[in-house]
DNA sequence: TAATTACATTTGTCTAGGACAAAAGCCATT
DNA sequence: AATGGCTTTTGTCCTAGACAAATGTAATTA
């Protein structure tokens, strides 16, 4: 008795991620996605409406709005995706050949690599143009979904391996990290966590997706001086700001909060008593500050 | 103009997992919770309430109902968990001296015992005491959620360290892991990608939460012979069967679907096709099988 | 020219109460 | 113990209205 291949609006909220209100909101407004109705009156979509939405959602993560985008003959006729002048990196070539190469054999290299380069380089020349072509990739396109999950999980054991040979110093402080909830991408936080390790900071890292109070109970609780989080450029501006103000409320004044990643270098003003990381180097001007206290 | 210390029911879904319809479905039929409303008419909670509610979660994952549970006084007088009658494995004492270790000490003591043991032994004599021994301690509330999420986070990366030491065998079949959308918990894919690669065979790990139809694209696309999917105890029999018989249909014949982990153990009846994998003797014999094809 | 300010529009999320099917509990029968 | 049928419980979906936060646009000031 499965409604054979048509799916509920819980199917698309949950792979598209838009909310079950706003896939409502959007059929009343614009006429799009309007769905055909089952029996009892429930919407049904068509795979080829979630192809679509998906396609939606790339493009109005982009800066394109709803009004503008979502019209009834949206599925027969999609706009070509809009191609920001990107400035394409010079190892480009090289990342191009790794997302094409057969899995193992990207694994096996990758595996080379890190045994041949220092952490910081493997960072730079590795892991950091293989994120951002990722990135740049999926946002545009032309990468598939799960191409994306693949490369995520391999640099994900990747770094969680490189994490284990380095030794932390006690006499640096202890930092927790996180992201808060609805932000799933951990990758920015497997890097951070292995920058500050680098360092010589004690790290403890909670995973993805911590509530904001369980997170405080957690850094009071390790007697940590710094909560780090993550942001990836697909947290929306609003999410953003909402979680920070509501962690300085709940937060100690003895504890710093440190954001970084793309969704939050963009971010012009907010609220006070957060430091934000765009460069690595504020880093390291941050902890000189913090042990001359 | 925040709302000092009181949650909007988004908070609270995010926060306890618990639906939004189900908290308004709640207050209606049981009188709990009831929230103050602001200027706007807009549901308020508080952090009791939400600490409560976390409870509550908890005690319906283990069974109870939330007819029985419900009642508007709830916030005051908390029935006690009740504990099952725990059968403690032998590690026990061993197990909780990990647990109540410095979070670096004990990452130091894991990577010794890795480089000391067989990937098996790994595997029988310390991962999965230390994953069933937080798993029983978190469903009868000894184990705060973040304490879940660090050593579920720290044996992520330790066993990611495990697998880039294994090398694949290019006459095994290819298996693709991932898990479906609502199931978060990647150790039992490690795990099981683990155990699959100790035995040679190839294997992409997608990362948790892929959508249905993306998954088979994927395994078409790899050209994999077997998708294998885990499922955590936390998964209701509904979304477990329901998400299987999808699946099913989605699968060209070709490909072979293996299910693994608590929430599929206990399953009386389930899709026809659907390989399901209790002990580990049962890989070896699938494989047996497929290679006589 | 660039940054503010004021006003208009767009857009996501909330609300209420009704409806209904799937899940769980119960009881009698094989 | 297992099966089939009945009742209750429970989660999710529905509609349509409301409103504030986000964004766009125009006018004004430095």
């Amino acid at each position: 008795m499965n409604h054979q291949s048509t799916l509920s609006i819980d199917d698309i909220s949950r792979d598209t991620g838009l909310g079950k209100d706003q896939l409502r909101v959007w059929e009343r407004r614009y006429g799009f996605p309007v769905p055909v109705r089952d029996e009892q009156g429930n919407r049904r979509y068509s795979l080829q409406q979630l192809e679509c939405l998906r396609e939606v959602r790339r493009l109005i993560d982009q800066g394109q709005r709803p009004g503008q985008l979502l019209r009834p003959d949206l599925c027969q006729n999609m706009p070509k995706v809009s191609l920001p002048g990107v400035s394409e990196s010079g190892d480009q070539e090289q990342v191009d050949a790794w997302l094409q190469m057969e899995h193992q054999q990207l694994a096996g290299l990758l595996r080379k690599k890190m045994e041949k380069f220092s952490t910081r380089d493997l960072l730079k020349q590795v892991v950091e143009p293989l994120i951002h072509a990722v990135g740049e990739r999926w946002a545009s396109g032309r990468l598939a979904i799960f191409e994306e999950h693949r490369i995520s999980q391999l640099l994900n054991t990747l770094l969680g391996h490189c994490l284990l040979q380095l030794d932390a110093d006690q006499n640096m402080p202890l930092v927790v990290f996180s992201t808060v909830p609805g932000e799933r991408h951990q990758l920015g936080l497997l890097m951070a966590e292995l920058t500050m390790r680098q360092q010589g900071c004690r790290t403890i890292n909670l995973g993805p997706e911590m509530p904001l109070d369980e997170l405080v109970t957690a850094a009071e609780s390790y007697h940590a001086s710094f909560i780090a989080l993550s942001f990836s450029i697909n947290m929306n501006r609003r999410q953003v700001v909402n979680a920070l103000e509501s962690l300085l409320e709940l937060c100690p004044r003895t504890m710093a909060i440190i954001a970084g990643g793309r969704g939050v270098a963009s971010l012009r003003r907010l609220p006070a008593g957060i430091k934000i990381v765009r460069q690595a180097g504020d880093l390291r001007k941050m902890f000189k500050q913090w042990k001359s206290v």
